[in-house]
DNA sequence: CGCCAAGTTAGGTCAGACCAAAATAGGGGT
DNA sequence: ACCCCTATTTTGGTCTGACCTAACTTGGCG
């Protein structure tokens, strides 16, 4: 009667002995503890291999096993470096699949509508709760936006420095870098999206409509203009890389 | 004398050619061309070495960078499992990152407060948008949730199943992933709570608050009856395992 | 003093082997 | 026939030792 658990495997998994696992724990420990900080150089394998009495084999598949998990910075031929993962290298750790995801245009327009949902969310949150050196981050932000206006190239920069900020407003550091994530995935697309002077004047004066609902504290005006403002954005772009339309979007169990 | 190219590769980074890397890209188009379905077995470590013209080594690192990206599901000592990535398996690629920021307090109230934002956008959404039939799932939920009251363990599942509902009513794939994730990284927390069918009354009636919320088409209503819910409940959660309190939440650049 | 070439280090790959667990085939009892 | 238990074969996980090549280091030359 030999009970081999492996049912679903919910939560706990028997998750067998695996020697790279227990390496990586051991050097999971140094990193917290400090013994390896924050951009130090990760010992050679061989090293590892001889202080840990594992083949280098082993080695490698830790290294491997961390660099996923964002602990390492693992670039080809060069030495690992100790990274300690924040909510950035949380998201870009999903980067390459998301990326997979991409390739459908589906999935553009759910993770767009995702990004346009929260940021609603936001912008309520901002009109609701500002501080005022928020609105002054926010007023600069649009000042330079709006002084970008011209140039298409530095009118992009701060058209995301201004959402930015709203990212920032909610005071959790999950914000700023799920802030990023977002901007990261979608650019490839959004650089196609033929730009003047004359769109950019136009996306000021959204910016300009959602500041203004902040700062009256008009949470329902600050979201509605957000709204048209990214509903906007998505009709100008969709032209350029979207088919009729997509169904079935990607979704396993 | 062969001058090794950098193929334009324009930037810095020669991301020079890795043998695995190849290889995956290979394995990556024999899975979106449906040679490899979702569900089948990947071919033994050794055929695929044979067919490629190359070690065993590389075959071994081209199945875990796969596996990491969520195209093959690998469990120890079991053939891969050739899996079409979706939104499911973006998110839980991140689970090897977020259980590292869960370790630090202020990651879990951080990671909190963000499901927490989340979740009051999203009953606002359902109050203005909900259809019948989202009402009836909804409606539905609840009564199984109260049904469920005089037994935690069952309790704990339709709690989870009505929020879920609310994740549902996006309609946005991502949202469901979404929701799996937060309550599989949360729920390790979660679970030390004690639970009671005081405790399960208590917060049954907060769900029946919400969804009043929503049938009433009430926003700030049903919003806020989620944030007086989910604010309680982490009241409740947090005593059993924080301390004092944190600062410095980990954020990387 | 700086630049270029030879030497050294260390990551990437290979080949072959062994072990143990999983998958499969085979045999015995009912 | 059918199922259960065991023997065999596969096959993933690990080890060893080696080689190649690109980084890194060092030292000589202009």
């Amino acid at each position: 009667m030999l009970d081999v658990v492996n049912p679903q495997d919910g939560a706990i998994s028997p998750a067998a002995a695996r020697a790279a696992d227990a390496v990586v724990k051991k050097i999971e420990l140094r990193i917290s503890s400090g013994e390896l900080p924050d951009g130090a150089f990760l010992p050679a394998e061989r090293e590892l291999m001889l202080e840990y009495g594992i083949s280098r084999t082993v080695v490698r598949e830790a290294v491997a096993r961390l660099a996923s998990r964002g602990l390492l910075e693992a670039r080809h031929r060069f030495r690992p470096i100790v990274r300690r993962p924040g909510y950035d290298a949380a998201l870009s750790a999903v980067g390459g699949v998301v990326s997979h995801l991409l390739s459908q245009a589906s999935g553009v327009k759910n993770l767009y509508d995702m990004r346009v949902f929260i940021e609603a969310a936001l912008v309520r949150n901002a009109a609701l709760h500002a501080r005022k050196d928020d609105i002054t981050a926010l007023r600069q932000a649009l000042a330079a936006n709006e002084k970008a206006v011209p140039d298409s190239q530095s009118f992009y920069a701060t058209d995301v420095a201004f959402h930015a900020v709203l990212y920032d407003i909610a005071r959790n550091p999950v914000f700023p870098s799920l802030h990023k994530a977002f901007t990261s995935w979608l650019a490839p697309q959004w650089d196609r999206m033929l730009r003047s002077p004359e769109r950019n004047r136009i996306n000021y004066l959204a910016h300009r409509a959602i500041f203004d609902g902040i700062v009256d504290r008009d949470p329902d005006g600050a979201e509605r203009a957000l709204q048209s403002h990214l509903g906007a954005a998505w009709e100008y772009v969709r032209g350029t890389f979207l088919e009729p339309a997509r169904e079935a979007p990607p979704n396993d169990g």
